[in-house]
DNA sequence: AATAGCTGTGCAAACATTTGCACTACTTGA
DNA sequence: TCAAGTAGTGCAAATGTTTGCACAGCTATT
C-alpha cells in the first residue's frame, strides 16, 4: 500500500489547529504555547512527518543541496576529499551531489548548466585539465551560487581557493634526494591551466636552483594527464642521452604510468630510476617498489577546508 | 550584480501573454499557435530560464534526482558503475545524488532516511557489508520511490537486483587454474550477508567437485573487507600445516591486501602463490606481478543496466 | 442565420510551507 | 472600569508552475 507523505496540514487537522500554528510549533517558534508544541512535536514524530523540500525551497530559495564537480570520482585524492565533504556538510543537512568533468572542458560547462537548474545552493570544483576560461563558474556567481576551488585551482580568476602548501612539500622531497646523492631530477608537470602545475614547478625551479643541481628544458615534461600521454613523456625521458635519476611527478596516477612505462623497457622502478610524487594514495603503499617519497596533498583536509569555507560563504549570503 | 532567476511570469509579461500560455508553449501543447511557441521558446532561450525545480515538485512530486548509495566511492568498480549511472540518467535530465555507507549499517540507514526527506525519484543501491534487514528499503518503497539494487544485493528481499553471472566466471578462473597444475585452492570470501558471496561460494564449491580438487574448511575463509582483516584471513592460510597453491579473493581489494600479507612474510604473490580475483580494476594491471586471472564484473554494464532499470520503474510508476 | 466545431488563449485553483498582520482572551496597573 | 500589554493562535498572501475549465473569435455545415 502506498503510504503518501505526510502534510503540515494533516497534524494541524488530527490536532485541531492550523496549519501555521503547526510550522511555527515545529520551528520553535517563542510565541506558540509549550504544550501545543509538545502535542505537535509528538505526532509530527509518530507519523515521521518530513518537511517537502519543495515548498521551503519556494519560500527560501535554498535547496539544502551542495555540488561537487571534479575530474575523475576514481582518483582516490577525489573521493577522499568527498567524504571529507561529506562528513561537514551532512551535520547541517546538506547533501551532496556530485558530477564528474572527466578532465573534459564542455563535459564541465554542461555540469555546471544543469546544477544551476537543480539549485544547487554551492559549489565545490576541481576544475578539468583543459579549463582555461571560466564564463560558467562565473555564471553561478551571478546567480548568487558560491563557488570554492580546491586543488585544481583556476590562475586567473578571482574566486575561494583551497590548495596544498605545495611548494615546501617539494623543497623537502628533493632534499631527501640529493641526500641519497641523486644529481638529475627531471619533471613531468600537469597541465599550464592549473595553479597546481605552476607551484610544483616553482617547488622544482627552487629546488634545483637551492640545492645547486642540474636540468635542462628536456628534463621538464608537461602532460595533459591520460594514460597515454604520461607514458609518453617517461618514455620521452628514458630515451634521452642522460636520462635523469629521479623523475618528481605531477601526482600519483602520473607516477604510476611512468613506472609502468619503465618496466616496459625493462627498467625497475624506484631502484634504477626513483620517483617522488604528489597525493599519497593510500593504494600506492601496496606496490612492491612504491615511490620513494610523496608529498602529503592531505585529500580529507582539503575537503574539509573547502566545505567549511563554502558553508560560511552560503551563510553570509543570506 | 545579483541576477535573480528568470520565471515564467517575467517571458509573459515581456510577450504580453498570459502565464499559462508560456507554460503550454513550453512543454509544446498542440493547442498553443506556432508562432506563439515560437516568441515563447526564443525569449525564454534569450533570458537562459530554467524552470523552478520546486515549483515542479510541488505539483508534480518529481525532484528528477535519483539517489545512489553504496559502500565506497573510492573503490574503482563503484565510481565505475557511477559513471555508467550517469550516462544513462543525465540525457534524461536526471541528477546524481551519491551517498557511501562506509560500509556500516547505521551509516546506511542514515543516509536513505536523508534520501526520504529530499524526496529523491529513485534509488539505486549496493548494501553494506553490515546490512542484514531491509526495513529502510522497505520504507522507500511504502512512499513509492523504487529501488533497484546492484552488486551487492541483499537476500532474502524482494526487489529488483542486478547482478553479475559470477559463477561460470569462478568455473573459468578455476579451471585456468586447473590447468596451470595447481590443485589446492583457498576462497577469501566476502561477508555472509551478500548474494555475492553466496555466488562466489557456489561457483568455487561447484568447481571444487567439477574439477576434482581438494579442499577442506580451512580453506574457506570470509572477511568484513576491512584491510587487517583481509590481511589476517590471507595470513591465516598462510599459517595452515599445507597452505594453498593459489587463493580465489572476493574482490581485486582484498586480492591487493591479501598481497600485500603475502609480500611482508617474504612470499611473493603470483609467483610463490597464484591469485585469481573478482571486478578486474584497471589500477591492478599496474602491479608488477597482477593477479594471474580475474573475473570480470563488467562495473559500467552493471551500472548501466542498474539505471535503466531504475528508469524504467520510476516510469511505470506514474 | 443558426449551430457545431475548432483554434488560441486566459482565469484561477492547487501543490506545502512560511510569515506579517490581526484578532481574542487574558492579566496588570492606574 | 478602562487602557495597555501579552500570550496564543488563525487568516491569507506569497513562492513558480501546471492544468481543468471557460470563453472569444473564427470557419464550415446545415
Amino acid at each position: 500500500m502506498l503510504r503518501t507523505s505526510v502534510t503540515i496540514k494533516n497534524i494541524a487537522d488530527e490536532l485541531g489547529i492550523s496549519a501555521s500554528t503547526v510550522s511555527r510549533a515545529l520551528h520553535d517558534h517563542p510565541r506558540i504555547g509549550k504544550k501545543t508544541k509538545e502535542r505537535v512535536n509528538e505526532l509530527a514524530h509518530k507519523l515521521h512527518y518530513v518537511r517537502n523540500p519543495a515548498a521551503m525551497l519556494l519560500k527560501k530559495n535554498k535547496t539544502m543541496n551542495i555540488g561537487v564537480l571534479l575530474p575523475f570520482l576514481k582518483e582516490e585524492f577525489f573521493s577522499m576529499a568527498i567524504s571529507a565533504i561529506e562528513d561537514v556538510v551532512s551535520p547541517k543537512n546538506y547533501h551532496v551531489m556530485i558530477s564528474q568533468s572527466r578532465d573534459s572542458f564542455d563535459r564541465e560547462k554542461k555540469m555546471v548548466t544543469s546544477f544551476l537548474a537543480t539549485r544547487i545552493d554551492g559549489l565545490i570544483a576541481s576544475v578539468s585539465g583543459e579549463t582555461n576560461h571560466y564564463g560558467h563558474f562565473k555564471l553561478l556567481e551571478e546567480y548568487g551560487i558560491p563557488v570554492v576551488f580546491f586543488d585544481r585551482v583556476p590562475r586567473n580568476f578571482e574566486a575561494n581557493k583551497v590548495t596544498s602548501t605545495v611548494v615546501s612539500g617539494v623543497l623537502e622531497a628533493i632534499q631527501f634526494l640529493v641526500k641519497k646523492g641523486v644529481k638529475r631530477i627531471a619533471l613531468i608537470n600537469g597541465p599550464g591551466n592549473l595553479q597546481a602545475s605552476d607551484e610544483r614547478l616553482n617547488g622544482y625551479l627552487e629546488s634545483i636552483s637551492k640545492f645547486g643541481l642540474e636540468t635542462s628544458p628536456a628534463y621538464i615534461k608537461s602532460t595533459g594527464l591520460t594514460q597515454e600521454e604520461n607514458e609518453q613523456r617517461m618514455l620521452e625521458l628514458l630515451n634521452l642521452e642522460v636520462p635523469p635519476e629521479a623523475v618528481l611527478t605531477f601526482n600519483d596516477y602520473v607516477a604510476l604510468h611512468a613506472m609502468s612505462a619503465c618496466r616496459a623497457k625493462g627498467i625497475t622502478p624506484n631502484k634504477d630510476i626513483l620517483f617522488v610524487s604528489f597525493a599519497n594514495l593510500p593504494i600506492t603503499s601496496l606496490l612492491e617498489n612504491p615511490p620513494i617519497a610523496s608529498v602529503e596533498q592531505f585529500a580529507y583536509k582539503m575537503g574539509e577546508k573547502a566545505a567549511e569555507l563554502l558553508l560560511k560563504s552560503i551563510d553570509s549570503d543570506i
